[in-house]
DNA sequence: TTGTTATGAATGAAAG
DNA sequence: CTTTCATTCATAACAA
């Protein structure tokens, strides 16, 4: 199980066992070396920016999301950067509900083109979003905002646990009627 | 907290140590789990599979697998991705804690990438590894239908055009459906 | 029960 | 943008 834990930032000492972040906002504040681990804030204010159609950030976005964000712990541009490519990406993965229909007793003819990227059948937390993609939003106000500004959007309460979407309602309802016992490696 | 499905699961036995050997409902008909147990049959495919070369299964293959797989229980494409994602990961991560000769007890640091891309710079760091096993396997000959190319030098430099075409206004509030948090998404 | 291990799932980071 | 890698989180299975 937990080998050599690699890896390498220094961590001199046992650190994998503290870890535990999850189940409360995790500080994040300058814990290891290692990478980035968002607080709730920081990641609610992200999903919000994205459900709000964000999803590509310019620079300069990011720069003022990444300022604002912050305040509530350690974080770079570049996190803010990789956070909206990833989520983009694996949302869309998961956005792939296509019915391979496996269970199909009917021969189907062949399609056109089969996606042929990686698809879950993940379910979605309800999103009855009409989809429009704001590419630039426009995003903090020019005028700087002083300590006391940031200060004022502070407050709020710690929401636990960090964003999980992944279940999904088994579509497969019942296995198909036994095909060909015995594949094993045939079909290799 | 709503970490989506996960906690109850009834567990209907025995699947992964034995039993389960028997084309029966083991734990994949009919129960509604959150998290796919495989069945020995099944592990013992995807190891074999492994063991054959087989370590990243393209969407296609993943496909077929779980097609295949589906017959000794519920299981669905992510599985079968995520099985190998680990499977392979684990192998490294095993090899690499050996890695750890005593000829050269010296922990190299790590540079600190300072950069930018935009902010930062993805440092080109090192492309090693032969890897020496086969990333294709041909799987299920039945129909090998090869997908084409799809898009594949598209891209490229349309991040600018972008960002000058979305300068448009976008009153905030207004377009967004009010977010039901509580945001501090105001400074938008 | 509690503690440990194995591994499914998620995701930050980065390569391609 | 797509795909892969590395690390971490969560939990089923198991041992004591």
């Amino acid at each position: 199980m937990d080998e050599g834990v690699s890896g390498f930032c220094i961590k001199a000492g046992a650190v994998r066992a503290a870890a535990a972040a999850h189940g409360g906002g995790n500080g994040s504040t300058g814990t290891k070396c290692g990478r980035w681990n968002p607080t709730t804030e920081q990641v609610k204010v992200l999903t919000e920016l994205f459900r709000s159609g964000l999803r590509t950030p310019s620079t300069d976005q990011i720069q003022k999301i990444s300022t604002q964000l912050s305040f509530y712990g350690k974080i770079e541009s570049k996190n803010v950067f990789y956070w909206f490519q990833n989520h983009k990406a694996r949302e869309r993965q998961k956005r792939r509900k296509v019915s391979m229909d496996e269970n199909d007793p009917v021969f189907r003819r062949e399609d056109k083109f089969s996606a042929s990227k990686r698809f879950f059948e993940v379910n979605q937390v309800t999103h009855d979003q009409p989809e429009r993609v704001i590419e630039t939003l426009q995003l903090f106000p020019l005028n700087s905002l002083d300590e006391t500004e940031q200060e004022k959007l502070r407050s709020l309460h710690a929401n636990e646990y960090r964003e999980t979407v992944g279940t999904f309602p088994y579509t497969m309802g019942s296995e198909i009627d036994h095909p060909p016992l015995d594949l094993r490696l045939s079909f290799i």
